[in-house]
DNA sequence: ATGTGCATGTAACTGGTTACATGATTCG
DNA sequence: CGAATCATGTAACCAGTTACATGCACAT
C-alpha cells in the first residue's frame, strides 16, 4: 500500500536521488512515515528496485562488510535524474490527497514555478470537484438517506478546505516571488 | 479504480440491497458518480458479481426480452443482507476519505447509533493523524525543502477540516437524538 | 455502412500483497 | 537459548486493469 498509482517507482527514484540507499534503507525510511503515505512490502520493493536498475535509471554497488550481510547501494544515474524530473514536472492527474502529497514530497527538484503550476492544477481540479459536489448536494435535497447526506457534506467540507488552502498557499508564493529579496518562500 | 480496499464486493452488495440490478445497471450507476468514488471495469464487476452469487449473498434471475439482450437481475438474499449489515457496522480501519465516504454511502441500513459510532471512530483516527502531522511539521522546522513543507501543511489543513466537520456533525446528531420528537436527523 | 447503446463475459497483464527461504550477529 | 535486527530475495496469490469476443437494434 503506497497510495495509489504513483507506482513506487518514482517514489524510490526520488528518495535515491537525494542520497544513495539500499532497498532496506528505503523500507526503513518509508516505514517510519507509513502513517503518512504507506510503506510498500519487500515483495514489491526489491523487484521494483532491480527493474529501475535494469532500465538504467540507477546503478548498484555491492558493499561488503565483515559481520553484517552485504548491502546493495543504489545511486541515481543521469538518465534516472532526467526521468524523475520529467515525471515530477508533468501535470498530475486528479487523484487522492495522498498521491498529491507524495508527489510534493519527491518534488524537491522542482522549480518554484513548476511547483506553483502543480498547485494551480490541483486548485483547478479540486474547484471543479467541489462545484460538482455542491450541485449533487443540492440535487439530492430531501431525498437520500442520512448516510448519503453525511458523505456529501463531509466531502464538500474537505474540498472547501483544500481550495482555501491551495488559494492562500499560491497567494503566499506569488507574493514571495514578487519581492525578489528572499529566495525561500514562506 | 473503486477507491481502495472496499473491495467492490460490498459496494455492489449495498447497491443491490436497495433494489435488484443487473451488472450493467450497476456499471451505469457507478459511472455517473465515477468522479466521486470511481467506477470499476466490467472485467472486475462481472466476476465479483458471480462470486457474490456463488457465495449465496444474492440470487440471479435471467430476464429475457425480445429485441434486447437478456439481463441477469441480481437480488440480495437474507444471507447477503446480514453479511452487508455485519460489514457495514464493523469499525472501518483508518483509510482515505474516499473509502470512508463510500462506506457512508452504502450505510443506509445503519442505525443512528451505529452511524455515530462510525463518525466517532473516524474522528478519533483523524485526530491522532492530525497530531502526528503537527509534530512532524514542528520537527521539520527549517529543514526540508519547500515541497515537503507544502505537503505537510496541506495535509494538516485537510486533517483540521476533517476533525472540525466530524466534531460539528456529531454534535448536531447528538442534539437531534436529544429531542426525540423528530426521527430524521438534520 | 457505421457507430452507439445494450448486455454479457473471458484472457492477458499489472502491481501490489503475504508468506517463505536464507543466514549471520547481537541483545536479553 | 531465543528473539530481534540486518539484508536480500522468490513464489503463490489477489484484485484490479485493458483489450478482446459476441451479437442484436436503432439512429445517422
Amino acid at each position: 500500500m503506497t497510495a495509489n498509482q504513483m507506482s513506487l517507482r518514482y517514489l524510490m527514484l526520488g528518495l535515491i536521488a537525494e542520497k544513495p540507499m539500499s532497498g532496506y534503507d528505503i523500507k526503513q525510511f518509508l516505514q517510519r512515515l507509513s502513517w503518512l503515505i504507506g510503506s510498500p512490502s519487500f515483495g514489491s520493493l526489491y523487484p521494483a528496485l532491480s527493474r529501475l536498475a535494469r532500465d538504467g535509471l540507477l546503478t548498484v554497488a555491492v558493499v561488503l562488510r565483515e559481520d553484517r550481510p552485504p548491502r546493495k547501494v543504489h545511486s541515481i544515474t543521469e538518465a534516472g535524474r532526467s526521468a524523475l524530473q520529467e515525471w515530477v514536472a508533468q501535470p498530475a492527474r486528479f487523484g487522492s490527497l495522498k498521491a498529491f502529497v507524495m508527489r510534493l514530497m519527491v518534488a524537491n527538484s522542482l522549480s518554484r514555478d513548476d511547483l506553483m503550476a502543480q498547485l494551480q492544477q490541483r486548485l483547478y481540479d479540486v474547484t471543479r470537484y467541489q462545484a460538482r459536489l455542491a450541485d449533487v448536494t443540492v440535487a439530492l435535497g430531501q431525498a437520500g438517506d442520512s448516510g448519503q447526506h453525511l458523505a456529501l457534506e463531509y466531502s464538500l467540507a474537505v474540498a472547501r478546505a483544500e481550495t482555501a488552502w491551495l488559494g492562500s498557499a499560491l497567494e503566499r508564493m506569488s507574493q514571495a516571488a514578487g519581492d525578489r529579496r528572499d529566495a525561500v518562500p514562506r
